[in-house]
Formats: C-alpha cells, sequence, structure tokens
RNA sequence: GCGGGGGUGCCCGAGCCAGGCCAAAGGGGCAGGGCUCAAGACCCUGUGGCGUAGGCCUACGUGGGUUCAAAUCCCACCCCCCGCACCA
C-alpha cells in the first residue's frame, strides 16, 4: 500500500461511513418522483470476487450514480447467487485435501489457512467469499443499497422460485424428456466441464446404430457416423482379439464390445448373457436392413471396442480404412454413393491411392479420411441411383414404397440432408437406433474415472425452443437499449438456436422443483426475474412474512396485480395494507432500466432473462436496457487461477485506493471492449486524482470575488462545454468518454486557466463546483471532499447535475487568441529573438458573421472592402466547425478587448512582449504596413528584435 | 461443423451501417525540443516513401467486381477471437 492509496482508503473510508448514516443510497419508492432502477449480475460466491467483476459492478455504478444527479431515485440491489454445484465441487475438493486448490485459495484471495480448513463445508465457502466480496464492494464505492441483500437460498427466495415455476409450466413452458449428460460412473453423478480434469469439455456426440441380423437371434449393431453410406456397406469389422459380448439390449439380442455394453448400460437396459471373443463372430453372414443384402463378417485390427459399438459397417467406395483394409485382404468391391466434385466415382480409393497409402495401419488414413468425409459432407450429392440399391429384400409393394421415399428424400440429395432423413428414417422404422458416446475421449472425471454418456430419462426442460415464446423474446431484444448495439445480433442468433434446455439437476444447492421433489432448479434456471425480487424482499422483511405465507396467491398479487386483495390476505395470513405496500413497491420500481454484467452472459444467462420476462410479465414491465461489458485482462493477460494472476477486487482497492481504481477500471476501455488493467496507468491515474485534488483546493483557498474578467468566463464556459459533452457521454454509457473528459481535459482547462489568472475568481469555484458533480459518479469519494472543501453543501452524491452555461463569445476569444498564437509562430521570422510582436486588430466583426455564409458579396454588403472580403470568406471556411459555430452565435465580439485581457498569457506563450493597436487608429504606427493587413478574427503581425 | 464478432499505419484502436473533405481520429511507443539540479509527471514537434513547396507514389487480410471515386458497397478466399447447453 503506498502513500497515495492510503489517503484515497483514508479519504473514501470517511465518505463511505457518512453515506452510510444518512441512508444516502437506501431509496424508498415515490409515486410520481422518476426512477432509475439498475442491477448487475450476482456473483457466484465459489471464491471472491475480482476487478472483472469489480468492472461491472462499477459500470452500474457510474451509471446509477449519474442518473442520481436527475432527481431520480435510483435503486441499485445486490444479493449472491449460491445455487449450483462449482460452490459444492469446490468445497469438496478442498474436503480431500487438495493441495494445488488450497494453495491457489490462499495465494489468489488471501485466505488464512485455519478459515481454508472449514471450507470443506460448502455453505462455509459461500459465506466466507459472500462477506468478502460485500466488504470489497463497499470499499470500493458502490452505492449498493444493502436492505436489499438476499442469498438464493433464502426460504423467502425459494418461494419465489417455486411461483416462477409453477408460472412457467401452467404456460405450458415446462417439459419433460431424455437427456444425455457427460456423467462420472464412480460418483453416480453429472459431470459438467467444470468437474472434468483440466477442465476438459466432454463432448457428447451420437452415433446412429444401424441393426445388421444374422437370421439366428443375433443383431450386430454396427455404429456410424455416417448412416448416409449404409446402402455402399460391403461388410462389417469386429476386431477378432477384442472382448465382446452377447447382452439383451432394449429387448434385442445383440452382439458388442464388452466396453461398449458397458456404457450402453447407462443409457438403457443392458442384459449380459455370456462373454465372447470378436474372433467367434469372424465369418458370419448377416443382413443389411437397409438393401436387404448379405454381407460377411471380417476381422480387422483398426476396430477399436472403446469407440462406439465396437462393430463397424464397411464402406470402401468412401471410406479409406476400409477400402485399405479391402485392398489388404484382395477383396476390392466398390459400391458408388456420393457424387463429389473433384473426384471419380470411388473417392476413398482414389485419395489412398494419391497419398500412397501403404496398408490399413498406413498413418496417412487418418488425414486420407478427414478430407474424404469433410469433401463428401460439404460439397457431397447421394447419386441418383441410390434408391434402387434398397430393399431389395422387401416383397411388392413394400420395396416400391420404400424406394419412392428414398428417391425423395435421399437420392440426388445433399449428404448433410440424406444423412439426417436415413438416420431419422432408420430410427423410426425400428431398423436402427441412436447411441451417445464422449466423441472427445477419454475425459476422466476429477476422480480419475473415465466419464460416459447417461441419459436422464424424465429430465424437466424449459422449452425455449416453443416458437411463441421465441417471437416474444425477438420482440423485447428488437425494443431494447444495448450497449454495444451489436450485442443484439447476438441475441437474436442465440433465440434462434436455443432449444430445450434442462433447468432442473439432480444435486447442487438451489430450490427443489415444487412438482418433483429430488430436482433442484438449476442455477441459471433460478436467476431469471429476481431483479423483481429485490424490489418486494425489504418489505416482505419489514412486515415479518414468514415463508410459508409467501404463496401463489401472494406473489400473484404481488407481481402480477392478480386477484383481490381481501381475498389474498385471508388466504395468506398477510395483511391488505402489506399486501399493498409490497405491490405499491414492485409497481414503483418495476421495470427494470438497465441490466449489466460482462459480455459472456449474452448467450446464457442474459438471454433467459429475457426469455423469462416476457413469460412472465406484462410487456410494460420488460427491461429497458442491457449493458455486457468486456473481460479485464492483467498486464495483457486473461486472469486465471492456475496462472495465479487473479486481482481481486479487495487487493486492488487496497493497492490503489477506490477511487484510482475506479478511474481507472473506466478510462482504460469503452464498455465494449476487453480492458488491460496496468498497474502502471493505475498508479498514473492515482497522481491525476491527487493533482486534481490539490487543484480544487488551491481554487478553494484562493478565489477573490472580482468581475468576471474573459479569462474567467473562458474557463466557465470550457467547462461547460466539456460537461455538457460528458452528459451526453453518461447518458450513452460511453463511460471512458465522460471519464477522459471530466478527468483529463476539464483539468487541462483549469491548468490553464491558473497558468494565466493571478489568482481564481469566484466564478471558477463555480466550475469547480460543476466539476465535482460530473465526476462524481467515477471517483465519488474524492468528489465528495471536494464538495465539502468547495462548500457546496449536503452530499456530492445528491446533488443535482450542474447547470453551468458556455458563454459562446469567452470561448471565441480564447480560440481566438490561441488562433493568433499559432499564426504569429508559423510566421518564419519568428524565433528566440523576438522581441516585440505588434498586433493590429479589425474590429470589424460584423464582417466575419456576413462573410461566414460563404458568399463573397454578403461581406461587401456588410461594408468590407472587396479584396478584403474575399480573404475573409477563405479565412472562415479553413476555420472549423467549433470556431465558425462560435462566430454564428456570438454576436457582438471586440477582439481589442479580448486581446488585452489575453495580454499576459499571450506575452507568456511567444515570450515577447506584445503591442495591441487598433488597425483603424490613425495615431497607432503602421509598422511594416500590417494595419491594412487585418482581418476580423486575423489581425495583422508585426514582429521585430 | 453451427452461430456471433473481427483482420486498419511500430503497437492498441476509431472510421466502415449513410462511398469522396482519409496518409486515415485518439492513445501508446519511439525521436527531438521545452520545463527541471535530476528523474517522473506535464507541454510542444515529428513519426509510410519520395520531392525545394504546390505535389507524387505506396497503403486499411488476399484476390476480383461495382463506381467518376472504396478502408467504407458486392462476390470469393485466407486467417484470428468468442460461444455451443444442464455449466456459472
Amino acid at each position: 500500500m503506498s502513500e497515495l492509496s492510503r489517503f484515497f482508503i483514508e479519504l473514501a473510508g470517511r465518505w463511505q461511513k457518512r453515506w452510510r448514516e444518512a441512508k444516502v443510497f437506501e431509496p424508498e419508492p415515490s409515486p410520481g418522483t422518476p426512477k432509475f432502477f439498475i442491477t448487475a449480475a450476482y456473483p457466484y460466491p465459489n471464491g471472491a470476487i475480482h476487478i472483472g467483476h469489480g468492472r461491472t459492478y462499477l459500470i452500474a455504478d457510474v451509471l446509477a450514480r449519474f442518473h442520481r444527479h436527475f432527481g431520480r431515485r435510483v435503486f441499485y440491489p445486490m444479493g449472491f447467487h449460491y445455487t449450483g454445484t462449482p460452490i459444492l465441487t469446490v468445497a469438496e475438493v478442498i474436503a480431500a485435501g487438495d493441495k494445488t486448490v488450497m494453495e491457489e485459495y490462499m495465494e489468489i484471495y488471501g485466505v488464512p489457512e485455519e478459515e481454508m480448513k472449514k471450507m470443506g463445508d460448502p455453505l462455509y465457502l459461500a459465506r466466507y467469499f459472500h462477506l468478502q466480496s460485500k466488504r470489497a464492494m463497499e470499499a470500493f464505492g458502490l452505492s449498493i443499497d444493502w436492505t436489499r441483500e438476499f442469498t438464493t437460498i433464502d426460504p423467502e427466495y425459494q418461494r419465489f422460485i417455486q411461483w416462477q415455476f409453477e408460472k412457467l409450466r401452467k404456460k405450458g413452458l415446462v417439459v419433460r424428456g431424455r437427456h444425455p449428460v457427460g456423467w462420472c460412473p464412480r460418483h453416480s453423478m453429472p459431470v459438467g466441464a467444470h468437474d472434468t480434469k483440466d477442465d476438459k469439455e466432454p463432448d457428447i456426440g451420437q452415433w446412429t446404430l444401424i441393426y445388421f441380423a444374422d437370421g439366428e437371434g443375433l443383431t450386430f449393431p454396427t455404429a456410424t457416423l455416417r448412416p448416409e453410406t449404409a446402402p455402399g456397406v460391403t461388410n462389417l469389422w469386429i476386431n477378432p482379439d477384442a472382448d465382446y459380448v452377447v447382452a439383451e439390449l432394449n429387448g434385442r439380442r445383440v452382439v458388442v464390445s464388452r466396453d461398449a455394453a458397458f456404457r450402453l448400460s447407462f443409457q438403457g437396459e443392458v442384459k449380459v448373457l455370456r462373454e465372447a471373443r470378436g474372433r467367434e463372430f469372424v465369418g458370419r453372414w448377416v443382413q443389411n436392413p437397409v438393401t436387404g443384402e448379405w454381407v460377411e463378417i471380417y476381422e480387422a485390427r483398426f476396430v477399436d471396442p472403446k469407440v462406439g459399438t465396437g462393430v463397424v459397417m464397411s464402406v470402401p467406395a468412401h471410406a479409406p480404412y476400409d477400402y485399405a483394409a479391402l485392398r489388404d485382404m484382395g477383396l476390392e468391391r466398390l459400391i458408388p454413393l456420393i457424387k463429389v466434385e473433384g473426384y471419380g466415382e470411388y473417392p476413398a480409393k482414389e485419395v489412398v491411392e494419391r497419398m500412397g497409402v501403404k496398408n490399413q495401419t498406413d498413418p496417412a488414413l487418418e488425414d486420407a479420411t478427414k478430407e474424404v468425409y469433410s469433401a463428401e459432407y460439404s460439397r457431397g450429392v447421394m447419386r441418383e441411383d441410390v434408391a434402387d440399391l434398397v430393399a431389395r429384400h422387401l416383397p411388392e409393394p413394400a420395396r416400391s414404397m420404400v424406394r419412392a421415399v428414398f428417391k425423395m428424400y435421399f437420392a440426388g440429395r445433399p449428404v448433410k440432408e440424406a444423412r439426417e432423413f436415413i438416420s431419422k428414417w432408420l430410427v423410426e422404422s425400428g431398423l436402427g437406433g441412436v447411441m451417445y458416446d464422449i466423441m472427445n475421449k477419454p475425459v476422466y472425471c476429477r476422480c480419475g474415472t473415465e466419464i460416459v454418456v447417461k441419459v436422464l430419462e424424465d429430465q424437466w426442460f424449459l422449452n425455449y425452443g416453443d416458437p411463441k415464446w421465441k417471437e416474444a423474446a425477438r420482440r423485447l431484444i428488437e425494443e431494447m437499449a444495448m450497449v454495444p448495439s451489436d450485442a443484439k445480433a447476438h441475441f437474436l442468433a442465440t433465440v434462434d438456436w436455443l432449444d430445450k434446455r434442462a433447468c432442473a439437476r439432480t444435486r447442487g444447492l438451489g430450490t427443489p422443483l415444487p412438482w418433483s421433489p429430488g430436482w433442484v432448479v438449476e442455477s441459471l434456471s433460478d436467476s431469471t426475474i429476481y431483479m423483481a425480487y429485490y424490489t418486494v424482499i425489504k418489505k416482505i422483511r419489514q412486515f415479518g412474512l414468514k415463508p410459508e405465507q409467501l404463496t401463489e396467491e401472494f406473489w400473484d398479487f404481488v407481481l402480477l396485480g392478480v386477484g383481490d386483495v381481501g381475498e389474498v390476505a385471508k388466504k395468506t395470513g398477510v395483511s391488505p395494507e402489506a399486501l399493498k405496500a409490497i405491490r405499491e413497491e414492485f409497481e414503483y420500481w418495476y421495470p427494470l432500466d438497465s441490466r449489466n454484467s460482462g459480455k459472456d452472459l449474452i448467450p446464457n444467462h442474459l438471454t433467459f432473462f429475457i426469455f423469462n420476462h416476457v413469460a412472465i410479465f406484462p410487456s410494460e414491465k420488460w427491461p429497458r436496457q442491457i449493458v455486457a461489458n468486456g473481460w479485464v485482462l492483467r498486464e495483457g493477460e486473461k486472469m486465471s487461477k492456475s496462472k495465479r494472476n487473479v486481482l481481486p477486487l479487495d487487493r486492488a482497492v487496497e493497492m490503489y485506493g477506490p477511487d484510482p481504481l475506479r478511474a481507472t477500471l473506466v478510462i482504460a476501455a469503452e464498455v465494449e471492449q476487453d480492458l488491460d488493467f496496468r498497474d502502471a496507468e493505475a498508479r498514473r491515474n492515482a497522481q491525476q486524482l491527487m493533482a486534481i485534488y490539490a487543484l480544487v483546493q488551491r481554487i478553494a483557498q484562493t478565489a477573490e470575488d472580482r468581475a468576471p474578467s474573459w479569462l474567467d468566463l473562458w474557463l466557465a464556459s470550457e467547462v461547460a462545454q466539456i460537461l455538457e459533452r460528458v452528459k451526453e457521454a453518461y447518458q450513452r454509457v460511453r463511460v471512458r468518454q465522460a471519464a477522459v473528459d471530466v478527468l483529463y481535459n476539464v483539468k487541462s482547462a483549469f491548468d490553464q486557466y491558473l497558468s494565466m489568472v493571478e489568482r481564481p475568481s469566484k466564478l471558477a469555484v463555480e466550475a469547480a463546483k460543476a466539476w465535482v458533480i460530473a465526476m462524481e459518479p467515477i471517483a465519488p469519494h474524492l468528489a465528495e471532499e471536494l464538495w465539502a472543501v468547495l462548500g457546496g453543501g449536503g452530499f456530492a452524491a445528491s446533488a443535482p447535475w450542474p447547470s453551468l452555461k458556455a458563454d459562446p463569445a469567452a470561448l471565441l476569444a480564447k480560440r481566438y487568441v490561441d488562433m493568433l498564437i499559432e499564426d504569429v509562430k508559423k510566421i518564419p521570422a519568428f524565433g528566440p529573438g523576438t522581441r516585440k510582436v505588434a498586433v493590429y486588430v479589425n474590429r470589424r466583426f460584423e464582417w466575419a458573421k456576413a462573410a461566414l455564409s460563404g458568399d463573397i458579396r454578403a461581406a461587401i454588403q456588410a461594408g468590407a472592402p472587396p479584396q478584403a472580403a474575399k480573404r475573409l470568406v477563405d479565412l472562415l471556411k479553413s476555420l472549423g466547425e467549433e470556431v465558425r459555430s462560435l462566430v454564428a452565435s456570438v454576436e457582438k465580439f471586440d477582439e481589442l478587448e479580448a486581446l488585452t485581457s489575453y495580454k499576459p498569457y499571450l506575452e507568456k506563450a511567444l515570450g515577447a512582449s506584445v503591442e495591441l493597436y487598433d488597425a483603424e487608429d490613425a495615431s497607432a504606427p503602421d509598422l511594416g504596413g500590417k494595419k491594412k493587413a487585418a482581418l476580423p478574427l486575423k489581425p495583422g503581425i508585426y514582429l521585430s528584435s
């Protein structure tokens, strides 16, 4: 902790205490007064929040604080998300004594060793980080109303979630079905990416099974990713040396590898009847259910019993492995199925030969397979004659019927479509099935066991695939304000592909499904409309309502206005006054004005937030805005536990002080951009804030009451002008833009001002006050301190937005003086030797105004001599947007007067003495004949040494 | 694979939606100067190439196209980042 940060921390502590005591951030509803309700995604306390969270909360805080200056009731609450598995998982790992994890926690979050030991208990762990995070948010100066704080395992919250799910279910949006999940056989538990070794994401894929029967009661289910090649099967492959079993699978007697039988047992009934070696089945003949053709089972050592079923169909025309193996055996027989531009009839053969593959063990076959597969998948089309291969064993008219279907949906179709069709057809006609598998195996559970795919038979889903629901979600997305605006496309795309989503789980903390105990509402499903809960929980507690009173009728009344107060009161035992008061509070605060989070939540949480709002609430209660910010990198690198470079918020506050940290997190990148947090930058910002502190102190102490000079007016105008821009930037959530202006550009104006005046005037104090309010959203503690120094009265946090007005003439005067300085410096003869600068001013400002039109005649009409008029029009054209508009809005402007008051500044800037003359003053010396060179806004200049 | 976003000068990044005023804002870095006992901070100047100035050439992933005119519009291709579900 440096001297500087100590200063800022001490200062912040003082003001935080006063805010708390005065309850500045604990708004009560006030019907008739405008409000602003903003929330940021609550944190998940399996660790302390870091500067990435801090950034999101800070952006929300800046907006909250900004809106407070406009007489709005601003409501910014916070809660903690206990629901879910990671807390559980981490606690388990700690309980098991995992050294790496414990060290990570101690090092990154500074957890003392004796606390570490207690973190085997998930609730203790959550509570610990909950409190640590909360302390960090307070120290960071977030203007959060803590009277509404809650956790998602509070009984009241659970009643709320149960209400939500009953509502969704009654609307038919909750459905039940089969669902594959990654599964650890040892734990008998679902395994997500977070629970695997190295956080490897299990890739759950589907094999199509095709049932080849041998006529003696045995079925050989081949597993394939390319069912469209089934008509081209010439034989099956089985590994002669691998372990196989004969088993009952869903009423069929099948032959699969022993490993496959194990994996299949998680996806249906599997009863192993006997074990066998693969070679036992070699030489059998089986019937292709698609074509009716009988083919032989050959042996192949490349068949991996851990992949699929261990029974493989052979399509030599389109699969390089199959072709190579058959070539080795001297049994080439090719049935072409797919046409691909750039290849002949038999792509597999062609590629194998081109690559010079030697035999079936040649590693080049991998590449060959990849090439053929991707070429056929992306550009391949099924041949027209494939339908004739199908159903040769069926009697008429069945044969013709099947062929007709294949002609329609299979022959001549792109591979993609044909595959989809045949896969569906196989399943529906009972000739095939589906088997799930981990496609990127092996993936291991944290415990070391290889995971498998388990099919949950009665999983609950939220049916985000429902077209009407999607339509409503799209409508809201269209209406909503989004920062950044590009996020809209992302949201719409998400809505498009989103389908059923499992919404309950068998383990973890959370709310039990009201109608199906044993299932817990999953954490991305119990966090979609909780913003409404913030509005009511305070009063629920104040009235001492018990969880069991929070019935469906209660929530219906309070959140939807459904039902009669008297009735609801009678049924719930809640007094009508309480019901009305709670309802009123919800009515006042809702809808939500801004929802803030990291951009990573766009395809999940934020989309669900939209879906659930449109499902539950009427459109006038739909949220108004989403702000999704980018990541926070640290010194150019992603923060991660394993790199141990995570910077927790509380530590960051200690290192830099709250205001410097805030300034850095706001100024280093615009909202949508990833922000690279650099130590050096944070230190620089601390110094800048310190300089601002010193500067304002100086103004407060030295200001004198005097009639405002051009300089005083300029300062006030300059500040007013920048603050106008700042206001607009805040409104558009361009917080970086606002911060650059308010912390750097306004400061520069003040610096310049102070360098030009002997003593600041009272007007400068007014400008400083305005400045302090504008910086309050970013550096609130410093702002309070300076507000007090300037005698502002009350809290800066609650003061109205400044009404400082810009005087265009004052701005013009300053621009004009700066232009003059530039002009002088541009003169080649100007140099260190220049002692005296004579300036001849043309005071006919009305000529300049007339020349603004670009019309020379207008200038002449205004009285300018023709040659001057021409030059003047050209001059005005070259002046730039800002000055031109100033000229337009200023009525009278006396250049001589302006220059006179800026004379010391001029002399300092030029390092020479300056003499000012009216060009029309006959008594003035006409040095170098420059009198007639003078134009309005462009004085004549004569240098002498 | 599907979906979203990108590729701009030494680096970061704006501009592209509404084509010209774009050798292309703003930072950073670097070089020079100022301030200072000195460093930092701060301020000024320069920072594609050539030319004595006007100017010329080369440039916005690559290749085509539309247009009097393209970083900006269209097409194709290459490359990068992010997300893809029961996980917060």
